[in-house]
RNA sequence: GGAGCGAUGGCCGAGUGGCUUAAGGCGCUCGCCUGCUAAGCGAGUUGGGGGUUGAAAGCUCCCUCCGGGGUUCGAAUCCCCGUCGCUCCGCCA
């Protein structure tokens, strides 16, 4: 949600920025306009009346008072149908004000978020990471240090040009440990069961993540997955995705499609006091989403399902420090992709691509070996106050000079592992000849296998 | 799933239709007093919206007793719906 009183103060600012979106926004904009200031006007008008009727009231009390002991209830009841008027047309203009304002609040909702200057027209590659090639086939050198390509440089690789062909995770997991036929006979198309070995390489996925990610400042959090339908609109998910959330009517609850709903939602209707911030937590949940309209063969597998388990950080901090945030958490997410050995690019995303509550997104693409291409492995995104102003949620520096009033905080997401397509990533680049994986060192303490043996 | 009880300021807690503009206490802040500390005395202490202003300060009005409706000239107080909490019964991984 947008600042009205920005809004009003300079329209044409609001305006041009969300044309570099595209679509519609700027007539819900002159809607909003509109909306608010038939709103300041009918405000006063109520005020002054129920200034009256509060200036009344003792008068009122005192007369029926004085009544009772004269018994001459005539000013009394002179006073009451005289306020009586009043309170008529009071309740006339109450009645206008409500649907003003529900009606503002609606069109304000779905205003999407103003995007950062610098967030660009196109999909813009930031930089490349690593040598997209795979290490068991012996197509890399064996140490491969990071690599780090100028910002556009869509160097060409020759992937073609090998001796062998590199398997895709179905093959390498095979179909006793990623076994997406009786998933479909248990819930449909695009649901697996997860077996064996690679249970043991989420879990240590993880808890690797979480321990890291501990080991920064974000708390571990395991949140509900089932919300209400505020937590879905303080987030900005609704409306705007309403196809590809899963909902329980009978409950008016909504699986959640990542936990950063639960989290930005764990400190709505808060003032927090500056000295608390930032508060990093680290979510770990399963997420939903139907993919409505997403069919396509080159998302076989566990590339896109309807259930899977992440890790999510999630920060809440003052505005002005949003941007280092942002910097921080995708540095994180680097982190994350460079020791577990995986080639990767990052990709800042284009703003008609942000989803309405982000300013500005960049994502970690993966180089799966099986595609030939990066693919979105993590993203992270900066929703600056506008998931905090729809939420409530507030930050407060009584201890400043000047004191800081109560205003919205910002706040920050970002993937650390999307369990389902790290496994991808990590089958991929740690096949071998003889279809066996070779699994990330750092992940061994936590509990996940050398090696996984080639599927029978 | 059934039955009952409850939700008041940072905290405790009074308040069953009208000077409640929410008593009283605790905590906190400031001041006074004071060898130091404690005690004592005095003042302050929810959040939000509108108007005025270039902006801030200030001034002013309104709202705010879990949320939303209703009754009434007037609601913390009465009625309805919802949310959350507690107790009992039933069921249960």
């Amino acid at each position: 949600m947008l600042d009205l009183k920005a809004l009003r103060r300079d329209p044409d600012a609001a305006r041009a920025a969300l044309a570099r979106r595209g679509g519609s926004d700027a007539e819900t904009l002159d809607r909003v306009l509109a909306l608010d200031e038939r709103r300041r006007e009918l405000l006063p008008e109520l005020e002054a009346l129920r200034a009256d009727q509060n200036a009344a009231n003792g008068a009122i009390a005192r007369a029926k008072k004085a009544a009772k002991e004269t018994g001459d209830t005539a000013a009394a009841d002179a006073a009451v149908a005289n306020m009586r008027e009043v309170s008529a047309r009071a309740k006339a203009l109450q009645e206008e004000l409500t649907t003003v304002e529900a009606d503002l609040q609606t069109t304000q909702h779905r205003l999407p978020n103003l995007p950062h200057p610098d967030a660009p027209l196109q999909d813009t590659v930031v930089r490349t990471v690593g040598e997209p090639a795979i290490d068991g086939l012996e197509l890399r050198p064996a140490a491969a240090g990071v690599i780090e390509y100028a910002s556009g440089d869509e160097r060409v690789f020759e992937v073609a040009a090998r001796a062998t062909e590199p398997k895709d995770h179905l093959q390498l997991a095979g179909p006793d440990r990623v076994d997406m036929e009786r998933g479909a006979r248990l819930s449909g198309s695009r649901f697996a069961y997860l077996r064996g070995e690679l249970v043991f390489l989420e879990l240590a996925l993880v808890q690797w993540t979480l321990s890291k990610l501990r080991g920064k400042g974000h708390e571990a959090v395991i949140p509900p997955v089932l919300v209400r339908e505020d937590a879905l609109y303080g987030t900005g998910f609704l409306p705007d995705t309403e196809q590809q959330i899963y909902t329980l009517p009978d409950d008016d609850l909504y699986l959640v499609g990542t936990s950063e709903v639960a989290l930005a939602s764990m400190h709505a209707g808060e003032i927090l006091d500056a000295s608390e911030l930032p508060l990093r937590y680290a979510g770990f949940s399963p997420c939903f989403r139907r993919e409505a309209g997403a069919a396509g063969a080159s998302d076989r597998g566990l590339f896109r399902v309807h259930q899977f388990d992440k890790v999510e950080m999630f920060s809440f901090v003052p505005p002005e420090d949003a941007e280092d945030e942002h910097a921080r958490l995708l540095a994180i997410e680097e982190e994350i992709l460079t020791e577990l050995g995986l080639p990767y690019r990052v990709v800042d995303i284009a703003v008609d691509d942000l989803g309405a509550s982000a300013a500005r997104k960049f994502d970690c693409e993966a180089w799966l070996p099986s595609q030939g291409t990066y693919r979105e492995l993590t993203s992270t995104s900066n929703t600056t106050e506008f998931q905090a102003r729809r939420l409530g949620i507030r930050i407060k520096d009584a201890a400043a000079t000047p004191p800081r009033k109560a205003e919205p905080l910002a706040t920050l997401n970002g993937t650390a592992v999307a369990v389902g397509r790290t496994i991808i990533a990590l089958l991929e680049h740690g096949q071998r000849e003889d279809g066996s994986v070779v699994l990330p060192e750092c992940l061994r303490p936590f509990g996940a296998p050398a090696v996984l043996p080639a599927a029978r």
